[in-house]
This record gives C-alpha cells, sequence and structure tokens, in this order.
DNA sequence: CTAATTGCAAATCATTTGCGCAGGG
DNA sequence: CCCTGCGCAAATGATTTGCAATTAG
C-alpha cells in the first residue's frame, strides 16, 4: 500500500502503518504508540513522531489539529472528508459534503485564487440533551 | 472598549488591547510582544501570553491555529469570518460568506446537531503566476 | 557493505505557572 | 490596605534531533 515509495519496510514501520491503516477514529501520536506496541514492543515514540510525519509528507495520512495542542492522525484513503465535533463529548464525526466543497471552490475563485485545500470543522453539540452547568 | 468586564485596566493591559485592536493582521504572541515592547517597554512575554488568554475568555479576540504550531490572534470586533492562506505567500485573507454560514448550519442539522462555530480554512494559490519550483 | 533507520536522551518551541514584589481600586 | 497582576525563571507538554548502534536492500 505505501511500500514502493522510497522507504526501507522495517518493522516498525510496518506496526505503525497498519496501526494507522485500521484505525476508523483520529488517533493522536501517544494514541498511535499505546496501539502499535500493545502490536510488537519494538517501537519507541520517536519513531512514531518520525514516520507519521513521513507518511504525512507522502500524502499517505493527513495531520489534523483539532485546538487541542497535539495532532491528530487518520489515513487518506479514506477519502476527502470534514469533521464535526461534538463540543460537550469532544466526539469527532466525518462527513463528506459536495455542495461545501463545490461552494468552497467558488469562495476561493471569487477571491481570485485556485483553491489547494480545505480545512472545515464543525463545532456543534446535539440540541436535546441540555447539558445541566 | 473591554475596561468593564471586572478587569483591572493596568499599563500593560492598555498596551496589549491597543495593539490587538489596532492589528490588521493576525499577529502571533510573539508578534504582538513585539508590538507591545515598540510602545512602552514594560511588557514582559507572560503577560501577553496571560492577557490574551484572558481576552479570549471574555471573547475579545480570537484565537486562530494556522496550523503552524503556534496561535495567532485577532480581535472580535472584525465580524465573524474565515480566512483563505496563500500556501505561496503564506498571506492571511479575510473574508465572510452568508451561504456559507447557511450550509454549514445545515449540515449540523442534518447530522443531528446545533451548530456551535464554525472554522473554515482555504488553502489556496494564485492561478496565473506558476511558481517555479 | 552502506546508507537509511532506530532508540535514547537531550534539545527545542510554544505556552503555563510558582513566587516574591508592585500597583490598582 | 488588600488582592490582583507583573516579571522572572523554572516547569510543562508536544515534538524534534544528535549520536552511536542496528538493519534493510
Amino acid at each position: 500500500m505505501c511500500i514502493e515509495r522510497g522507504l526501507k519496510m522495517t518493522g516498525q514501520r510496518r506496526i505503525i502503518a497498519r496501526v494507522l491503516s485500521e484505525s476508523e477514529d483520529h488517533p493522536d501520536v501517544e494514541e498511535l504508540y499505546r496501539r502499535a506496541v500493545a502490536l510488537d514492543a519494538d517501537v519507541s515514540i520517536a519513531t512514531v513522531y518520525r514516520t507519521v510525519r513521513l507518511l504525512e509528507e507522502k500524502g499517505i495520512v493527513a495531520r489534523r489539529d483539532f485546538g487541542e495542542g497535539r495532532s491528530r492522525y487518520d489515513p487518506t484513503d479514506r477519502g476527502q472528508h470534514h469533521h464535526l465535533i461534538d463540543v460537550d463529548t469532544g466526539k469527532v464525526i466525518e462527513f463528506e459534503d459536495e455542495a461545501h466543497d463545490a461552494l468552497a471552490r467558488d469562495i476561493a475563485a471569487k477571491l481570485g485564487f485556485e483553491l489547494v485545500d480545505v480545512r472545515l470543522q464543525l463545532f456543534a453539540r446535539r440540541p436535546e440533551q441540555k447539558k445541566p452547568k
């Protein structure tokens, strides 16, 4: 899936790549490290950082920043998508929206630009359950 | 403009508030500190951090994160707006878009949520001037 | 065999915080 | 006068990096 990109396929890279491709959520490096160690103890957190950076440069994973001070990652093979963050639970929901992407392209064009990438994050809450403060 | 919020109006806060309200761009703390010192030497970077956090909690400034690893700030009296980042120059352009905000509300509603906040960033480039690599 | 990769620990970077002192109300 | 806010320097937390040992191709 990512072997033929000029990277040596080492044991730790294999593990980290697997952890990433199997993840359905948006783990941070600490979490990736935990999962990797659970599969094979021979990984250091430094290698996770290095690998994740490498995969990001190669376009295999996307780095996300939800304003928590650390980065989260997810494989790009899930397709271009955006995020809705439940402000009460912190849960992240992915979604795609054709109409939105088209609108984004239009907005950029109107400003005289050609769109390269869009980052959209919706912070929201479930309406019914009023949080007692 | 922000005095009656239960904050003591000290000299350094006055300076930092002025620097912020006069800024047309999105300075980071380091930059705010530089500008503040230029007006009045009696400010420490720690105070800039403290003040900026305070003003953010009070809703007087907005914290932005353009994925550079540090936060940038701008006064909220400029209104709710989004950002287009020129990927070649790093320049940030602000814009508003009614249609987009409505669409965002719709998307959240469709997912069963009530929108609290939207963060939209367009990464784009000017089409004509091809950057020589 | 040789360059790429790893682990570890030390180094960075942005940001926060403890503490004794100063100043606003 | 009292409590809040300040400067300083040390503490934190995430991420990066130098270096010597290890390994993929």
